[in-house]
DNA sequence: GTATATGCAAAGCATTTGCATTAAA
DNA sequence: TTTAATGCAAATGCTTTGCATATAC
């Protein structure tokens, strides 16, 4: 199962590969963690330091819009970014900091809607959540 | 199963019972479908008219605080508030306009999360949502 | 009568956008 | 050279807060 490297999926769409961007894209690179947008910011000023919090944002909704990660909106409102893709894609929250793992739970493929239940809806995916608390917040707060 | 009213609850924790406040619950009131802020204080409007959207606010911070509601952060970083609460509750949403109605999947209880998945973190709550269009954003947009 | 709830308007935050400038191709 | 990407700062949209006034108890 061999992927087209990101970069070239990029360049194949057009897109120009500039240092903000080549630093976005590396600080959401396959990790377990997902990560916000300040995080993000952070994480590509370590390699790119004049890089703007608006460019991160826009280079984060590009990658969004064109598939490449996904957006989890937390409780608090903010955003995380998810650079794993396609169905089969379950978090594991922290509901005192907003930590967000993948996760691959037992028992998704039996998850079903009785179409009484779908309200005249089409349904196209299915997302587990399971939240609880970091071994960090559950000590403290 | 029979439980206490809201109001009585809501009396018994020291609550001033006020024309706004038992507007606002009854907005909420026994739904399928959930509600944005501007739509609770819509329906609250119609009630009593002068009912501010801060006073809405407040009161609906105030009763997810207690546990009496549950928030729904939608992808377009808007809530939805939903009357139902405990366990086993799960969502069906719209990509197209936020849609959120309250469903009973099947399989539910045989989701499990290995250990090695947890990442030293406590489990509390599971939550699926299912995602796809309703027939008006079908046909549309 | 007294403490709490209200409405209003101002403040907050995360995110988005306009625009002149810079740089990839 | 041409066109797209950048940074900045201003604008946005949802939500929260401060404070003087009104009101439930």
């Amino acid at each position: 199962m061999v992927t087209t490297p990101l970069a070239d999926r990029l360049v194949a769409r057009g897109w120009r590969i500039t240092p903000q961007r080549r630093a976005v894209v590396g600080a959401l690179a396959g990790e377990h963690v997902h990560l916000s947008a300040e995080q993000v910011h952070a994480a590509a000023k370590r390699v790119v330091p004049e890089v703007s919090l608006a460019t991160v944002y826009n280079t984060l909704n590009e990658l969004a819009g064109m598939g490449e990660i996904s957006e989890i909106r937390l409780t608090d409102g903010t955003t995380r970014y998810d650079p794993k893709v396609g169905p089969g894609h379950h978090h594991l929250l922290c509901d005192g900091c907003g930590l967000t793992y993948d996760v691959e739970p037992r028992g998704v493929d039996r998850l079903a809607l009785d179409p009484a239940q779908r309200f005249g809806m089409t349904v196209d995916t299915v997302e587990v959540v399971f939240r609880g608390r970091c071994s960090n917040c559950a000590e403290h707060g």
